[in-house]
DNA sequence: GCCAACGTTGGC
DNA sequence: GCCAACGTTGGC
């Protein structure tokens, strides 16, 4: 079982609309560690949802179910996605100033390299950001 | 709107 | 293979 975190922008699709979707294909990923994240992931593999630019705050948690095949918005076979489900939204959704100004969370993938778009989350810093987003699921 | 941090591209 | 120029992401 592994964690992650899978950022967004919400303008260009939002926690609202991967909760109205239920699941979700994960594409649009141009980047080879990015990439190499998604090939990773195992179906089960829980992810934060954060929206980017605008929110800057972890929105809630998806779950994979179905691990890295073809991305059907790319050319040919080089870039790959995953199918995410979505599992409950963070009541108290967790803003970077918060994850930045928390010593915990220093070692962060997603402080440490800000740019990279599905970055791998510790089990310690899955707990620790759960429980300060009150996340309802299980 | 600006800019830092990366990634990519293309000339040499 | 190096590196300058350029493009993109994402925080501020």
């Amino acid at each position: 079982m592994q964690y992650w975190l899978i950022k967004s922008e919400p303008e260009t699709f939002s926690w609202q609309q991967q909760v109205q979707n239920g699941v979700e294909p994960w594409t649009g990923v141009r980047n080879y560690q990015a990439r190499n994240n998604l090939s990773a992931m195992r179906c089960g593999d829980l992810a934060f949802f954060y929206h980017s630019v605008s929110d800057k705050e972890i929105v809630g948690v998806v779950e994979v179910v179905r691990e890295a095949y073809p991305d059907p918005t790319a050319e040919g076979e080089k870039w790959v996605c995953v199918d995410v489900k979505a599992r409950g939204a963070f009541a108290n959704p967790v803003s970077l100033a918060m994850i930045k100004s928390d010593p915990t969370l220093s070692e962060m993938a997603l402080l440490r390299q800000s740019r990279l778009s599905v970055a791998p989350v510790r089990e310690s810093e899955w707990t620790y950001l759960c429980q300060l987003g009150q996340w309802q699921g299980k």
